[in-house]
DNA sequence: ACTCGCGCTGCAAACGTTTTCGAAAGTTGC
DNA sequence: GCAACTTTCGAAAACGTTTGCAGCGCGAGT
């Protein structure tokens, strides 16, 4: 079907094994040849076969993202750094979604290793059981952590500082003359929003004149951030300003705000984590912190890359992104 | 270094093709082996190398999407369809980001050739030239062109119904008693948008009593819109209602407006087009056309997948996929 | 002149599967 | 009890590369 090595080895008169080091550009054949086999191959329109070039190296120039959902526009980010990255080192990156789910993690985890990807970047889901590490090194193949700290971890890792991105938050908030102020963040034990949380209500409580803020704990997206603040009207009537642990919290808020028929920033400010796209153009536009979401993509598959290309056991590799405020129009002083 | 079948057959005492017989479910094995064998595979952890299988099999069971930008959700969330679908089949997926480059669109196809991908979806880059129509054809890989109409394209094509959804929209805002409408599209020529634009204007004329529209062409995302409604404040003051081409514009629209001092639906009504996520996020909540962003990611794997499954030259699958209005609160009747 | 080394090339063995073909054994039909 | 099947399995040939090794010709060093 397909023109063949062989075809453009007959072609030209010469063996396999010559055409494929003229190709492949390796030293080892005369100028004169490697012209004659590059000529005759563009002639016939000869593409390697990279998967039978890939049996016999080991490697398939693969690589692979899984994260819980692609919709997310955080991962979407991710993903296109991680994409670009790949892309200009001449890698492929295949796309999956775990949902989240150990199980569908697992098994992405098995497929792709068969299909001998170079490496896997990989969303943090939950916690990854004893075993499933197990499972994981097992493999073989090169990991890096999304969104998780060192910790005892034998993978590298890749994160943003969210612990200084809360502290960030909180400084902020306290400059601005807040005093009454709410956390509404995800579910406990989340990896990335508890560093969040911590972050926050520690650089509030060791202020100058400590703050105590009220803590919800809630689903991270749009709905959870709806009812969490509806519970905190509630609850807490006077709260001046809410910090959500994610953008995405960060607009059901402003939502239920407005619909209790407050006025944002005026009547209470508020702030998200991550500065996706729309931050900026849902209205009020969002204060919230950025992390460097493409960069991060970016940086994992260089590390990938970095770990696949060294010998059977690099070491692993740990990277912490800055995160910085970006100021919009959904916080406002507080006087007096 | 991994397990491979001649360990499990070396281990079980029968030959590889015995192994390969019996793991892979075949007839023409006896019922007692087969279960010897799989029980010496899973003691060992044998996992088979799906590259050398990809090699004699001729099929890498992989499909590859390439889109202009992840980071657009309208993509996102067909790229999550897809991915759902190729997933349940067994297949994986490869992402590409084109940036409308038709030169790094065409690298992605070669390369993707070159692994021997069993299928390519992918959306429109602007107009495929004769050339590059042939060069794809060439590849021998089964393409499904997504947001393309059947045209005389020798590919697939999988689409929403633009034209209708123009026609939907039209219909809606004569019914709310508009008649100074503008709409606000993309740049001309760009296949979807100018058919969006066509059932739009062509509802409006062929009304009761005809109306006719003014129509500004621009770049299709948030500062697009942004730009046009600006635009379209100097130039026609009087407009009472506008038909964004797509969420992203009308979000823009909607930012242009009310800086100008507009209320939104009070003073003018907008809608858009595509009925993305965030569009019941806003404020407030855009009116819309929804077209079925993951069923049609979905529905393009499986054209994709029949197509690769069955002979050389299966037919061309033509998809046009219903669009519904979705009703929010950007668009108010017009008294008088 | 003989050898040594080097640049170039061909030969053939890998890589880990699937699959065709045929042999051996077992089963049926008469 | 023999022919004709059928079932089960092994041998070996693919699939399209890369790569280690050996051969060969040739210039140089002794």
């Amino acid at each position: 079907m397909a023109v063949t090595i062989k075809d453009v080895a007959r072609e030209s008169g010469v063996n396999v094994s010559t055409v494929s080091r003229a190709l492949n550009g390796e030293y080892g054949v005369h100028a004169d040849t490697r012209e004659h086999v590059v000529a005759i191959a563009q002639r016939l329109g000869y593409r390697p076969n990279r998967v039978a070039r890939g049996l016999v190296t080991g490697r398939s120039h693969t690589l692979a993202l899984v994260v819980s959902d692609i919709r997310n526009p955080f991962f979407a980010e991710v993903a296109r750094g991680a994409e670009d990255a790949a892309c200009r080192a001449g890698y492929d990156l295949i796309l999956c979604n775990s949902d989240l789910d150990p199980e569908k993690q697992m098994r992405y985890a098995q497929s792709l290793m068969e299909k001998r990807v170079d490496g896997i970047l990989m969303n943090s889901v939950s916690a990854l059981s004893r075993k499933q590490q197990e499972q994981l090194t097992a493999l073989g193949v090169p990991i890096v952590l999304l969104n998780r700290t060192a910790a005892r971890s034998a993978f590298s890792t890749i994160c943003a500082d969210n612990e200084a991105g809360g502290a960030l938050a909180a400084a902020y908030l306290l400059k601005l003359g807040h005093r009454k102020i709410a956390h509404l963040t995800g579910p406990r034990h989340h990896g990335n929003m508890t560093e969040r949380a911590k972050g926050f209500v520690n650089a509030l409580e060791a202020a100058h004149k400590p703050v105590h803020p009220v803590v919800l704990h809630g689903k991270n997206n749009f709905q959870g951030g709806v009812e969490l603040a509806q519970k905190l009207l509630a609850q807490h009537p006077g709260i001046t300003a809410v910090f959500a642990a994610s953008d995405m919290m960060a607009f059901g808020v402003i939502r239920a705000l407005m619909e209790a028929g407050l006025q944002i920033p005026e009547d209470v400010s508020v702030m998200g984590f991550d500065n996706v796209e729309l931050a900026g153009i849902v209205h009020p536009p969002l204060t919230t912190i950025h992390q460097p979401k493409y960069e991060i993509g970016q940086a994992a598959v260089e590390i990938l890359l970095r770990l696949s290309g060294g010998g059977p056991h690099q070491n692993p590799e740990h990277r912490l992104f800055g995160v910085e405020l970006v100021e919009r129009q959904s916080c406002v002083e507080r006087k007096a």
